[in-house]
DNA sequence: ATGACTGCAAAGACTTTGCATCTTT
DNA sequence: AAAGATGCAAAGTCTTTGCAGTCAT
């Protein structure tokens, strides 16, 4: 099996722990994760299996939070926050995104829509504890 | 008046370029655009401006296409169409921006939601007829 | 004089890439 | 032997910053 072999157990390695988290991870951040099972992982192969994977369609980018790109292991269209405090980006399963009005952007634009991306920015709830305290 | 003194000059170029355009320009496109009427100007003043601009809420970041950070003079909530292949940015005015969705976000997250983006991805009028040509 | 704006070059942060090494077939 | 995966270090982009010079009050 694949998963098993020596060749691909970093690979692997990468994509399970993109998959066992709900931190939305960088790069950075996938590589610290992985530190403890693999010590010996590079960054660079961590860059290298990230672009494989979304050029597989595996994951997708959520784009650029704080200068770092961000990556999601759930491919199917859903809504994000993103706390412009401390980084943070977390599901928002609740909301539903309007796929619908991609549609609309086609015929009145001429454009081929492709993909949907519906991001909430503001403060999470811990930062927005401590914006009180401070205030306070 | 500010506009005209030397001090402001570039400036206001740079607000006004960013104002008078379509392209939701990078710093670099601005810096290019501005070329011909201010020749001298230094592309660090493109990017201290843009963050004061930022920071003072005259203008908003689309976010990173392509590597490179883009900006936009419209701060009203509105809703984007982002090219794959050319990187063009422009905006879907007909579509409406989901802002209630965000109270809904608010609640069930306890996040406090400040913003609101949505951007289609695809493909643009001309990369569509040039994807065409090359498969024909 | 003092504070503000700019250019230039250096530094910084994030990401990609070339090359040698090791693994699998 | 050939193709693929990885580590390391170098290179590449984009962006920020320190400093000296200039402008305005």
């Amino acid at each position: 099996m694949e998963a098993t072999t020596k060749q691909f157990r970093k690979r692997n390695a990468i994509l399970t722990c993109l998959r066992g988290t709900m931190l939305h991870p960088s790069a950075e951040m996938v590589y610290e994760m992985l530190q403890e099972t693999n010590p010996d992982i590079s960054l660079a192969t961590v860059y290298r299996n990230l672009a494989l994977f979304r050029s597989q369609g595996l994951i997708q980018s959520l784009g650029t939070v704080n200068g770092s790109e961000r990556f999601d292991a759930d491919t199917h269209p859903h809504v994000h926050f993103v706390c412009t405090e401390c980084g943070a980006v977390m599901d928002l399963p609740q909301v539903e995104p309007p796929l619908s009005l991609g549609a609309a952007a086609e015929e009145s634009t001429g454009c081929q829509v492709q993909g949907c991306q519906l991001t909430f920015t503001g403060l999470c709830g811990s930062c927005k504890s401590k914006m009180k305290e401070e205030t306070s």
